[in-house]
DNA sequence: TAACAACGCTTTTTT
DNA sequence: AGCGTTGTTA
């Protein structure tokens, strides 16, 4: 047994041994949160004051749960112990759900949808109650019903004022769509925590079985909880209150996901006799960064004061520097790494983290290019890849007949001549007898409804759809998905296309395959996967990181490198708008959990110009940006920064460029900066000229069109051209459905 | 029903 | 630019 208290240090130590009632503690950023989390744990145990079960603790990743299940096993390094109650909020809930589905009208094999099928699901009920899709977009809507599900309010819970349109009709949404989840016997990422909220303030008895069993509750990221995860811990708590919250107020960043500061800035209101522990000596990085990381939060209002130190000693300063543009940035980011930081540290220590996902990109072409291996964490998770979708949306529906989302996705596909017509049939059949789309399939070849075609398909999809629903009893759930793909056709569509993506969807599919070898079930397996967060993919192997900050919170790297420091990306105008000062509050949290993520060494960097939604080369679309006001903002005692003369002789100051920044403090700094950098006042500024026509092609050209032959353009409006063929007289096309005359 | 043309949205962050 | 959706036509 390994002493854990020596390891110690005294506010750490208080940390693990106040045991008793409620506790909170502040972990500024790299101050050994886990540590204590897990000693404490451990603490518990050797106490004996309760068993593994009888802890709740609640992290906010699956790799955060497993990280901590591991550290407490090697510090306890006698039996391995069971911890049933250590996990994601998103985890536990769904354990508890499957549990006591039955209280909320659900069977326990439920299906979990993600947002893709959320999404999917309000635009057939918009589709279904008429409403205008334009008008309401589904995305908004999900986002509504998302913020109520984080409210805790359920449909007949939910008031609004003004009679504000979109809510109103969201909410009439929110309605249907919480009734079909349950006729399909699904639930949604939100559904998971509020079902069980609903369960434990309906029945007492269950609430009074969960409150005997947990002992004590943990809390890690607390500043990140939101209303109704809050609200179900305090109904799992007994009065006892032993809770004890770690969380770090400086590093709360989804307020967008209903995540309140509040809940960690008020939590003593909550509990008399709280004790509040505060941790500030960092273990993690050098002085020099948490200098910056210190200077930069300082600027925040609205905060519990924390001093955070470390005796790492000075170290690097941290570098920042100015690149011409988003490629120029990639480039001078791989440069670093392949000269300097590839001798010095492993590959897997040294990560680039940005604000927005899109800004991946130029860092993955860049290194594709020059052969530095890479990972992409987040992004398009393995599983919301449409080939593994596909074959997923057969496994649930064979797991579960009425996951009427999984039917639609699947049913003409590969095709089966059961298009659109012959879906909107079988739904309305379906509707009308209030059942699912698969037990309407069975019943609708009873009547005369679809054609004989359609019939023979759709009767040859069901028998095997039923053969596979009896293999999945008595068969292996990998065998399984060999047998549906194949005999589905599916593989064989996949073959035909002879394309390079087909064959990587045929690989991804084998891996699939693999990944579903490490499950007992097909239930299991399919629960697991959805749950499945961004960053719990694999971390093998010897690979530069990359993700955006969001992602990279609570991880930490020798190096980091923090691209894209401009004004209207980071801190992003959108959180601006939305919120205000609150909102630049928030990103400058963001600011801070991306610098403190740095152990040796930190970048920070800014181009002067960038590419938005991928289009190149032109001027007309080409924004203008200036370095970000938390540059400014880090004390330059801390910092080293290099601004190329050459390319800064080459800045470009668009007069015109997004006019509501354009007044914006950090707009009018940078430029004083520059001006006065360069002391020409605006000689070197040149003003991006917009063109108007920005086609290759020129009034009076002569043009061939695949379909209406040739013809002249008489008019060009953008990339619209209008063009006045021989055969077919005047019509609007878009510049590339045409070519050049060969003669020209 | 399938194929094609045109359009329009994307890029803030995610369990 | 690239993708998914919508609309039109065979």
């Amino acid at each position: 047994m390994i002493n854990y208290l020596n390891l110690l240090n005294n506010q750490q130590k208080l940390a693990v041994t106040t045991t008793e009632g409620p506790l909170q503690v502040l972990a500024g950023a790299g101050s050994g949160k886990t540590k204590v989390l897990t000693s404490r744990i451990v603490h518990l145990i050797e106490q004996k004051k309760c068993f593994g079960q009888q802890i709740l603790c609640v992290t906010f990743t699956n790799k955060a749960a497993n990280e901590m299940r591991d550290r407490v096993n090697k510090l306890i390094n006698s039996r391995s112990i069971a911890f049933p109650w250590l996990g994601t909020f998103h985890s536990i809930c769904n354990k508890m759900l499957r549990k006591n589905a039955e209280a909320v009208n659900l069977k326990p094999n439920f299906t979990i949808i993600d947002t893709l099928d959320q999404i999917k699901l309000i635009k057939n009920i918009l589709e279904s109650e008429n409403i205008d899709i334009k008008k309401n977009p589904p995305k908004q809507i999900a986002y509504y019903i998302d913020q109520w599900k984080n409210k805790a309010q359920l449909p007949d819970d939910v008031n609004i004022k003004n009679q504000d349109f979109h809510l109103t009709n969201s909410l009439k949404v929110y309605k249907i769509y919480q009734k079909r989840l349950l006729v399909m016997n699904c639930v949604d990422f939100g559904d998971l925590i509020l079902h069980v909220v609903t369960i434990l303030k309906k029945f007492k008895d269950i609430k009074q079985l969960y409150q005997k069993n947990f002992k004590y509750i943990l809390v890690d990221e607390f500043q990140d909880t939101n209303f109704i995860q809050n609200l179900w811990l305090k109904l799992l708590i007994t009065e006892k209150n032993n809770i004890c919250v770690v969380g770090d107020d400086d590093q709360s960043i989804y307020s967008w996901r209903g995540a309140e500061v509040k809940n960690i800035l008020n939590f003593k209101d909550d509990f008399k006799n709280l004790k509040s522990i505060k941790l500030e000596q960092n273990y993690r990085s050098t002085e020099n960064i948490i200098n910056s990381a210190t200077s930069l939060i300082s600027n925040n209002e609205d905060r519990l004061e924390k001093n955070i130190w470390s005796d790492l000693g000075l170290g690097e300063k941290v570098k920042i520097k100015s690149y011409f543009d988003g490629i120029s940035e990639a480039v001078g980011v791989s440069d670093i790494i392949e000269q300097v930081l590839s001798k010095k540290y492993k590959l897997s220590e040294i990560s680039v983290l940005v604000r927005a996902a899109f800004q991946t990109r130029e860092f993955e072409e860049r290194f594709i290019k020059i052969g530095l291996p890479y990972k992409l964490i987040g992004g398009l998770k393995f599983y919301e890849r449409s080939e593994i979708k596909d074959a997923l949306c057969y496994l649930r529906l064979i797991n579960q007949s009425s996951d009427d989302i999984s039917y639609e996705r699947i049913i003409n596909n590969p095709r089966r001549s059961i298009g659109n017509s012959s879906l909107k049939k079988i739904h309305n059949f379906a509707r009308s007898r209030e059942i699912s789309l698969f037990d309407a399939s069975q019943e609708i070849l009873k009547e005369n409804i679809l054609k004989p075609k359609t019939i023979h398909n759709l009767k040859s999809f069901l028998i095997h759809m039923i053969s596979w629903k009896k293999k999945s009893e008595n068969d292996d759930h990998v065998s399984l998905l060999e047998t549906v793909l194949d005999e589905s056709g599916y593989t064989l569509m996949l073959k035909n296309e002879k394309t390079p993506e087909a064959d990587s969807k045929l690989e991804n599919l084998k891996e699939l395959k693999t990944s579903m070898k490490g499950y007992a079930s097909l239930s299991e397996f399919l629960e697991n996967i959805s749950l499945q967060t961004s960053i719990d993919e694999d971390w093998d192997g010897e690979k530069i990181n990359i993700m955006t900050i969001h992602s990279a919170k609570g991880l930490e790297f020798d190096t980091v490198f923090l691209p894209g420091w401009e004004e209207g990306l980071f801190p992003h105008p959108k959180s601006i708008e939305d919120r205000g000062t609150e909102g630049v509050e928030e990103e400058r949290r963001l600011a801070y959990v991306a610098i403190t993520r740095a152990k040796k060494e930190l970048y920070i960097s800014f181009a002067n110009q960038r590419k938005f939604y991928g289009r190149q080369n032109d001027n007309y679309d080409l924004y203008t940006s200036i370095s970000s006001r938390f540059i400014n903002e880090i004390d330059d005692k801390f910092t080293e920064i290099s601004i190329d003369e050459n390319q800064a002789d080459e800045f470009v100051f668009d007069q015109d460029f997004n006019s509501n920044s354009k007044n914006s403090p950090g707009w009018n700094r940078l430029k004083n900066n520059y001006n006065n950098q360069h002391n020409k006042k605006e000689k070197n500024i040149k003003t991006i000229t917009f063109t108007e026509n920005f086609t290759n092609f020129t009034v009076g050209e002569t043009v061939v069109h695949s379909g209406f032959g040739t013809g002249k353009i008489i008019h060009i409006d953008g990339n619209k051209l209008l063009i006045n063929f021989d055969d077919q007289g005047e019509k609007k096309v878009i510049d590339k459905f045409v070519s050049k005359t060969a003669n020209e």
